[in-house]
DNA sequence: TTTTTAATAGATATACAAGTCTATTGATAA
DNA sequence: TTATCAATAGACTTGTATATCTATTAAAAA
């Protein structure tokens, strides 16, 4: 199971904002050292997420990014989507038009099991989950690096 | 949700393949026809499969493509590992060498979450799924690819 | 005002997945 | 034995995701 890298670092990145404590906004260098995510790489998928309110952005010394919303209000499916990795319920793996369990393609029944799944955790996990088991987070913004954004 | 192109195409041309009533073997054309799958590109596809005795190959006039074992027996991990559609369990989306329950990134709970599904997913659906619930399998083989064939 | 920090913009490069093309080999049928 | 069918092999092209680079704009601190 992978994801598209920039999937993948999308859902990096907005974790890492989100558990950025103090109320003081994530510079992306800093970001990208904390997520190993190549900079200008990175700086372009947050604009996107500034770009679908994900997130706001302030320019200039002592800036950065922060959420724009509660974590709960932040779907992982959001932020997937805001990279452009969509999730249609009605997509065929089979590449059929009109695929449902009426006039299903032969791969329709295993296939929904998976998507279906899918389905339900981007649509039911959000940032506040990551908040509320965030692993072993605080080595992330270390010191070294936040002393430099501070 | 959605695959890499090629996974998605393995996944199809092994359904079709196992989908064949009579004994008598798919031609790679007969099955491009029936998948959408560009011609030359499957031959490829069915190349690794045969490498990966998932299916057996026949050459000249009558041959083609067959399952090399009991259906029950392809389970759909390793169609998509033989694409190099690979699911390290303990791949970390962190990106993190060591990610487990003991050392976890900030992820990881939400991340298994998905990844546990995938892999029961991938582990236990196999061909024999497919044939026990074809859809609208018997269009695919039609007449007019399957007179051909014949 | 000047300097520094940091986001924004967009051009360019690289890598890899996806797709195409041509030729060859092996098997069957006529 | 000849013609045809079909897999195999591999070079080549295309397209897209990923990554890099340079320059500009905006804001805060000195």
């Amino acid at each position: 199971m992978h994801l598209p890298q920039t999937a993948e670092y999308a859902l990096r990145a907005m974790a890492c904002i989100a558990l950025k404590k103090d109320g003081r906004p994530v510079p992306s260098k800093v970001l990208a050292r904390a997520t190993g995510i190549p900079s200008h790489y990175l700086s372009k998928i947050l604009r996107k997420m500034v770009e679908a309110d994900l997130v706001t952005s302030q320019k200039g010394h002592g800036g950065g990014f922060r959420l724009a919303k509660d974590p709960s209000e932040i779907k992982f499916r959001s932020i997937l989507a805001t990279v452009d990795y969509k999730i249609e319920p009605n997509s065929c793996v089979f590449g059929w038009d009109e695929c449902d369990s009426d006039d299903p393609c032969p791969l329709h029944n295993t296939w929904s099991q998976l998507k279906d799944s899918f389905q339900w955790w981007a649509e039911n996990t959000t940032l506040q989950d990551v908040i509320d088991d965030p692993g072993k987070a605080e080595s992330l913004l270390n010191p070294i690096n936040a002393t430099k954004a501070d």
